[in-house]
DNA sequence: GGGCAATCCGACCGCCCTGGTAGGATATGA
DNA sequence: TCATATCCTACCAGGGCGGTCGGATTGCCC
């Protein structure tokens, strides 16, 4: 698997955000409720989200939490990277000591380190797909596919 | 982490055969010394290749493996594949039950599943950095960035 | 002001997967 | 027949992940 739960339960809470009105905080019990998510897992997540700007929060009764920002303003690269770390293909990728392409993990082998070729362009596609998907997208989205409630 | 040693560990493995003459079988034993790999894990390693029919091989003393195609014709999504399953950004991408867009995790939510949309995306921009890099390329840049040895 | 609703915080914990080892069976060239 | 090498399976320790728990704090409302 590529990524963990968190980015699932991150990425649901923040569509979840975008389509309430930005008005008025929501509880996390709410959102934990509607998506059948364990409330105190959830407030772990959405801690993440809090430290890295994209979501803000109001204390006490009637408290919740909101984006920070309009939706269409927020690249899923953001979220994502706020709930997984820095999107890392291979271990190496982590502490980048230089900036040489040259692997760590066999720093004087003797020649550039090939698969790190391999997985910095897998990088690249990573952030370019999360780069160009907006939080509004994945909201739009999911209205979308609502199916009409009630009369069914 | 994206992918696990065991990419690592075989993407190296093939460079390293897609650097041997063809012609006759290289054992695993020179690659772990060579690589510093533990020769036992790579047999594990290499096992799952030679059952994907990327590599083959020949039992016995000088036996060892090879490529069973010209590294050209080697896409590194197959390499990929091979030594960690299918590409899955996450675990409702592997038994996809449907071929509908609907997130496994929720089938009866009653809309459809906005992050499996990002995900979708993200699993594309990884599967087409993979085509579209072979395996001649990364032994090229192996053979194309090695420093002169010898009279160093 | 008291109580309730909510965010915040950190410790804890079982499970499973990963990375790696051990040991042996089998095949084959010299 | 011996050395070399692939093949196969079981085993194991460590760590991360998903999740729980308990409590401290904050703030609205009656």
């Amino acid at each position: 698997m590529i990524f963990s739960s968190k980015a699932e339960y991150g990425v649901r809470l923040m569509v979840e955000l975008g389509r309430q009105s930005p008005e008025q905080p929501t509880s996390l019990k709410v959102i934990a409720d509607a998506e059948g998510l364990p409330l105190a897992y959830l407030e772990q997540v959405v801690a993440k989200l809090r430290k890295a700007g994209l979501v803000m929060s109001a204390r006490g009764a009637h408290g919740g939490y909101w984006l920070s920002r309009p939706a269409d303003e927020i690249a899923m690269v953001d979220v994502v990277q706020a709930l997984e770390g820095a999107i890392a293909p291979m271990e190496c990728f982590v502490h980048d000591h230089t900036e040489r392409v040259l692997c760590s993990h066999e720093p004087d082998a003797g020649r550039g380190c090939a698969t790190k070729l391999l997985w910095t362009r897998v990088q690249g596609g990573i952030i370019r797909s999360l780069q160009t998907t907006t939080l509004a997208e994945l909201v739009e989205f999911s209205r979308r596919t609502e199916r009409e409630p009630a009369h069914a």
